[in-house]
DNA sequence: AAAATTGTGGGTAAAAGTGGGGACTGTGAA
DNA sequence: TTCACAGTCCCCACTTTTACCCACAATTTT
């Protein structure tokens, strides 16, 4: 499988569309149909799972108990902010406002490759987010990473 | 197979009709045969499941102890709540009353997608719940998905 | 250099969401 | 029995949103 990565800065039109990279797209697989699941992301950002990926964590969900409350409550919440989306004839995906709002994007879009999905940032934010860490990514990531390559 | 998902702001009107979200509508499978069932929700809010799916929950209904109390008690509950309603030609259903009031829906309804049903919720009331958890969606996450993605 | 792909924008027909009139039905009161 | 009334259902109509098409400059590939 191939995973996302890399950054690219495009524009959302008047129409709330949103071109997906070409490099991005290229890794998305027949499966998917053509069509991401657009939901909140950690952090101030909108994320964009490619149909199939979405599809294995829909499984999980539907095993849930739902007369359960938490259960209930953690579903609520995670689906009420899932959309799918599918492209266009340019290769594009039309982004409801509400997503937009959230991540406070306006015309301009930070596109970031995130493994398993794509993130939506405002292009500001996620500078600031990538500068405000006070440990620094040396740091950060001997934590994160004790065995990196599963040696 | 499509599950609901998804957050929308819609109206009832005068007559007590209520649109369904397209993208909501094309997840109706053609068994459901443009019909949905009503009943009283966990929590409150109004539960409409496409009728193949509420024949499913009907067989585990039909398995449950009648001589029992408490499945008497549920039982009683859930079908005393329960009643079929068809789209019309504009792809409305129509909600009576009764379970309007009882989401306390006046005019606009917040339709929520959970999976194997639809829920209707007064939009303020709906936005209280998500919010007013003690428990943090993460904390809440965590404990419901000991395992996400099987792994 | 030519050809194909990519990123962006806009016009227009179709679909979606909303509202209302009028016919039909069944109920209860006169 | 007849009438008034409420509740449905079936159309029609209007506005907004979305989907689909075409266009074009910039970039990449051949």
């Amino acid at each position: 499988m191939a995973f996302y990565k890399g950054q690219e800065t495009y524009s959302v039109d008047s129409k709330g569309r949103l071109n997906i990279p070409a490099k991005m797209r290229r890794a998305l697989s027949p499966e998917a149909l053509n069509t991401f699941v657009l939901t909140r992301g950690s952090d101030r950002c909108v994320a964009a799972y490619p149909l199939d990926e979405w599809r294995r964590y829909e499984l999980e969900y539907a095993k849930l108990n739902q007369y359960d409350e938490q259960s209930r409550f953690f579903l609520r919440t995670v689906l009420a902010w899932s959309e799918e989306v599918e492209l266009d004839g340019q290769q594009r995906i039309m982004v409801p406002k509400k997503y937009l709002d959230f991540a406070g994007i306006d015309g301009k879009v930070m596109i970031v490759g995130m493994i398993d999905h794509i993130e939506l940032w405002q292009p500001e934010e996620f500078e600031i987010y990538l500068s405000k860490s006070e440990a620094s990514y040396e740091q950060v990531a001997s934590q994160v990473m004790q065995r990196p390559n599963g040696q």
